[in-house]
DNA sequence: GGGTATTTGTCCGTATGTATG
DNA sequence: TCATACATACGGACAAATACC
């Protein structure tokens, strides 16, 4: 079957199907596409080209009845003879000078900071856009609350409920533009004068916020359950930051009893908090999910912060912070002055989004999504090689190898790399100069790659490192 | 097999595919059809429910995606292990009831933050929205630039350049959610050890980010040229806080060589720069428009802050900041990391808006609003009294009166109260208890009332203050 | 036990309704 | 009113699995 490579612009003056009708044509005329050959149906390439069936159909209509096609019912259109059709001007379109220069070093990008492309809700989202500009339009006018709608709050601290085990309420929740923002206003919540213990590797952003927002930093080793609070108790912080749900990077999920061990820590002096980052705890594939530690926090010493940045968009700039009745009278004294940080018109679209259900489904479809090209991914490796372990699997989107001595993680990027294939080393990952790994561990992301990828990169990547296609 | 018993309700407002899609996913999720069962076929179903092959279909082809099934090709489809599910039942949608509890208490309401309501183009705003959401679509997924999308930025630059005359480069400039972020981020770029001077009264939300933000904090007093250099060039301040265009809450237009003192004081030590709050410089009636403080600094000391709040919608959340290339460089270092606050389709579309030059189209037609108003405003108040001043006219969209003896603000914004109307007085804006003015001093924004509502707000003012109608 | 009819998911073209500008 | 685009609903063709003779 003919691969069709069309680009359609649209908003054009031109109409989409003629744009679609128009290409066809001249692929026909030109003879790229020769006579009895099947053409895509309009399902496929409705989705290929992302806009609606009906809009394909209307295209093939207009070839069907200039004769450019033929259909047979119920298996396809197929281009027909095309000598002596007329031909008024078969114009050759000159290549337009390709956009794609700076792409594509890497063919294939593992990274763990990927979403997956085409599973956005795009005509809901444009509905609910166009409802909200509509129906509510006093209310851009309005500056709204500084903690973030009370409506989508009351929505987020209903999906927390739920799906992570979070008990709050809506008073407790501020929504702002991203998880960097939230930290960044946590600092000024928290005041100065802190100590914040951070594991190692971590989430380098945070890192740089709380260094850079004069926090003292110091870091506590992890094991396989995570932050080792024994070492952690060794330390002077009153503050620790920690990713119980799925480690940035390693993956590790803390278990219970180092979960409580985590909040014992925190009640034993006063003013000791924890910092939650639950950002991609949407996506778990084995097992019962495992509420967030906020959930089993009696005492309100753990501030909570999520996103949608990984369950729906990272543009859409949307996070949140749950935090326990101290933090929020601290926030309410000193930072509740300053204005939401998120467009209402955005909220407001968010909100409609979580309350109708489409949150629901959305997360369902990108987990199932997620969990196939997670199973996928592992199925690969294994036939890869052998001398690696896998860990971080089962939830999140990203998984690590550690390989066995004598490999180093810059001969593992490169080879990669020479290949077109990008992956990520964990070294990078680590703050203040350690890395106390000699072995190689490289991190494969795989949200933004779909089967046909990932199964490529793979293969790709066994050829870059066992030399053998 | 289970056995469906679902009664469809055709012609109804959902379509019957999803009412199967329901009746489906609530069985499979309240356990009735347990994992692993078989589902009834699309044929069978299909002939049970007496719709259509396609539409059981389609309500399959949902439920697959959303994990609720298993495909089993030239088998069947089987219920699928549901835990880890998202099932979100949103709480009971915030009553639109209590929306309205804290307004209207007021008929008329003379505040100095307000912005017309009716005059935003939503249809464009709304179009604009569309086509972002059609048209860039895969710029939904990337993370975007820090500071802002390129594109918006020249976009931002040029306007500046124009209107302003603000000599930056798109490089200089920084984007964020509103002018209270990029203060707290202007503070996190500065870093700690600072002293501002603040104009006394100012803008209290950057009197409260600076305090909270725990700079050191002088007041500098003003007279009619605005902020006193000569009392400034006493202070320790090394940064000076200035709204030379129109400074809020006074209205005061700093003239030309107050402007060059000021500049002066700012080169005569290192390290010392004078930020420029530009928050509603669009809006002159008289003279010639002055440039920005900006635009006479040679050596790099002014950073500018500007916004879209007052000039397009304060639910927009978007504001910008120039910063001179020291500045800048100190930004990259300590803050290049966090990411931009602003949601990457907002960014699109005001880019297009301006790009398409609704912006300046916009603009002309609230000044042309907005002066009718003022005229109107002023001419109803000479009408109304004689034991007055007024100050901060020609500028902006409020202006202030100056009351002779024997009132207190209190007084007069209890009066007004009293006949419905809000009016605000001068002494909220000072900082550090200070409140110099033993007079009344009343604020009047009137930008979110039309013709009319002024002519009657002035007239019940008058019934309030002179005692007759 | 091997051929055959049936069942099944999947793919397909088609028709009509609806929203928008 | 009309053009454009999308949503919903319909039923036939195909090939693989399976049940049945």
């Amino acid at each position: 079957m003919y691969e069709l490579t069309i680009s359609l612009r649209q908003g054009d003056r031109i109409p989409l199907y003629e744009q679609i009708y128009g290409y066809i044509r001249n692929e026909i005329r030109e003879g790229r596409i020769s006579s009895g050959e099947k053409l895509p149906s309009t399902r496929m390439l409705s989705r290929h080209l992302d806009v609606s069936r009906s809009t394909v159909e209307l295209a093939y209509e207009q070839l069907l009845s200039e004769g450019y096609i033929e259909s047979r019912p119920y298996r396809g259109y197929y281009a027909a003879q095309i000598e002596g059709l007329y031909q008024i001007h078969p114009v050759r379109k000159v290549g337009k000078a390709d956009k794609k220069r700076n792409r594509a070093q890497y063919l294939y990008d593992f990274t763990p900071n990927g979403v997956d492309l085409n599973s956005f809700p795009y005509n809901t989202w444009r509905r609910l856009s166009r409802e909200c500009l509509v129906d509510d339009r006093a209310e851009l006018f309005r500056l709204g609350c500084p903690q973030g709608e009370a409506g989508l709050r009351s929505a987020i601290s209903a999906y927390l409920h739920q799906a992570r085990g979070v008990n709050c309420s809506p008073e407790q929740i501020v929504v702002g533009a991203g998880n960097d923002y939230l930290l960044m206003l946590l600092c000024a919540v928290l005041g100065t004068g802190h100590r914040v213990a951070l594991e190692n590797p971590t989430y380098k952003q945070a890192y740089r916020m709380f260094k850079n927002l004069s926090f003292d930093i110091c870091t506590v080793d992890m094991d396989q359950k995570g932050m080792r609070v024994d070492v952690l108790d060794k330390t002077e912080a009153d503050l620790a930051f920690v990713m119980p749900s799925h480690q940035y990077p390693l993956g590790t999920v803390m278990p219970i009893r180092r979960r409580m061990e985590l909040l014992q820590w925190s009640v034993k002096k006063q003013d000791r908090y924890i910092i939650e980052d639950d950002y991609d705890s949407e996506f778990r594939y084995k097992g019962k999910p495992i509420p967030a530690l906020q959930g089993y926090d009696a005492e309100g010493r753990v501030i909570y912060i999520g996103t949608f940045s990984k369950s729906i968009a990272p543009a859409i700039r949307m996070s949140y912070m749950v935090m326990p009745e101290s933090v929020c009278e601290m926030y309410h004294r000193r930072c509740g002055f300053i204005n939401s940080t998120v467009s209402k018109v955005d909220q407001m679209i968010l909100q409609k989004f979580i309350e109708d259900g489409h949150y629901e489904r959305h997360l369902n479809k990108m987990r199932a999504l997620y969990r196939n090209r997670h199973d996928i991914l592992l199925a690969e490796l294994k036939e890869m090689g052998t001398d690696f372990s896998i860990s971080g699997e089962n939830a999140g989107v990203h998984l690590l190898l550690h390989f066995g001595s004598g490999r180093t993680e810059e001969e593992m990027i490169r080879l990669a790399a020479a290949n077109g294939v990008r992956v990520y080393g964990l070294s990078e990952y680590y703050v203040d100069g350690a890395s106390p790994s000699e072995n190689a561990v490289i991190l494969l992301g795989y949200a933004n790659m779909d089967e046909k990828k990932i199964k490529e990169a793979v293969h790709l990547l066994k050829k870059a490192w066992y030399g053998n296609a």
